[in-house]
DNA sequence: AAGTGGTCTAGACCACCTG
DNA sequence: AGGTGGTCTAGACCACTTT
């Protein structure tokens, strides 16, 4: 880091105090991102402090301070290296969806600080057919919601998404109080349903009539679909989210961060 | 678990035997895995024996035994629930192209008891453009290997690869005596590369006349476009791989696993 | 109440990297 | 040689779930 002062203990809200408390490596995690990333406190390519240092500086043990670590790697802000330390990784300001998250587009362009807006907003009562009720491990004819919906960003439809939700997951009128654009926002919020992860299928595809209709651009023009179904802790399917997604549109673009698999 | 008897505890290797060994929670996993889940020893929706059962079996302490089972979590094995336990989820046997997870199309092949033959490869010398230059973070001009190759499954053709290194990367004779297949498998295995993480950008496209012709398809069909950068955990740019990827072959899925973020 | 996972600590030792 | 991260331990306490 380039300032070279000690600097003063931070004082982190008294354990006691709090009753659900976050965990504590996430505190860490967020002073560290806020005091020496984002600040550029330490600038990208340069060494955040030791382990060591940090942790006396938060107050923490080491195995806490190194837990934080671990997620600000994760988050893509720095690198961890062997008898070296934590590098400050340079930070990309194009709005891109990072496919590796579990997060509605809504949340990941919030926090991009744009919006997307959300239009012909439906929710309805249908039934499963066999597809789907393979899919959401449900019986056939079983009753489901289906909510389709348009995202509208800048003016330009950009996407045409149809959500399939178990109908005895949650009740229609809870659904339809909260839902403020996206479904998975909605689940996300009920921590009592345990949803964990999503697998999501990817496929080039040239819209239909119809799904061309809907975005407002020529049938057969090239684009993205997407068929995810977002799981429970317990791998209990609980909603199936099918998209049509344009490509012509510069406003983001899909990628993924791939990661070497190793320990820790 | 179903079986109810006292199993007899586990002796891994002495520690000091092993010159470099691996990670003991990765032995671990390996042990847990091979064990409880891949044995069948505990069915799909069973519960692994608890954390202490597991870390006394083994004769690890609880935060080891806590490693192996979140690297067995993040591989997709099993899931975890607070005041439940570590629940084994039902394993697909489709053959997927994990897109989260940092490898070579020969490996998920291989892995996956198939095999991806590799055609028409030249390892060639040339220099970058500006576009190319920007993306590998070296001067327009500087001197790089040009690694095209067409990748063949069950007889057809299903992708054209071509890879971008910096010439001073790796020695051309290094690179031509370890080559196999994959240029990303060859930078995995020198170590002192740190070869780390990858962002993936994910497009979908309508063939050229010159990529339907590798391919033996019509121009204008359908397929996915992938533009990726590998980095070390400096974040320097070590490989630039683009992909066009047939999808009207049923041989495997692009897709990603996405998971929600907390802590730990 | 009992058992499970979730978090955190202090200390130890090892492996890696740089001067 | 000295500093850094990598791994591991034993013990403690808390929060969640089930009985």
């Amino acid at each position: 880091m380039s300032a070279g002062g000690e600097e003063p203990p931070v004082v982190l809200a008294p354990r006691a105090a709090v009753k659900s408390r976050r965990a504590l490596a996430d505190e860490v995690s967020d002073l560290i991102a806020r005091e020496y990333i984002f600040s550029d406190v330490v600038a990208p390519g340069e060494l955040l402090p030791s382990e060591a240092k940090l942790a006396e500086r938060y107050g923490v043990s080491r195995v806490t301070t190194r837990a934080s670590l671990r997620t600000l790697r994760e988050a893509g802000l720095i690198s961890i290296r062997h008898g070296v330390g934590s590098v400050v990784l340079p930070r990309s300001d194009v709005l891109r969806y990072g496919l590796d998250r579990l997060s509605s587009f809504e949340t990941f362009a919030r926090e991009a600080g744009r919006d997307i807006e959300t239009d012909s907003l439906v929710i309805e009562e249908s039934v499963a057919d066999e597809d789907m009720a393979r899919a959401l491990a449900i019986p056939i004819g079983a009753p489901i919601l289906v909510v389709p919906r348009t995202k509208i960003y800048k003016g330009t439809a950009v996407a045409w998404l149809v959500d399939h939700v178990p109908r005895d997951l949650l009740p229609p009128e809870v659904m339809r109080a909260e839902f403020s654009g996206s479904v998975l926002d909605v689940l996300l919020a009920h921590d009592e349903l345990h949803v964990d992860h999503a697998e999501c299928e990817i496929e080039p595809v040239t819209f239909s009539e119809e799904i061309a209709a809907r975005l407002g651009v020529e049938p057969g023009t090239v684009g993205l679909f997407m068929d995810e179904l977002v799981y429970t802790t317990e791998a209990k399917p609980v909603v199936r989210c099918l998209g049509w997604h344009r490509h012509d549109h510069s406003y983001r673009r899909f990628y993924v961060r791939r990661r070497r698999q190793v320990g820790d």
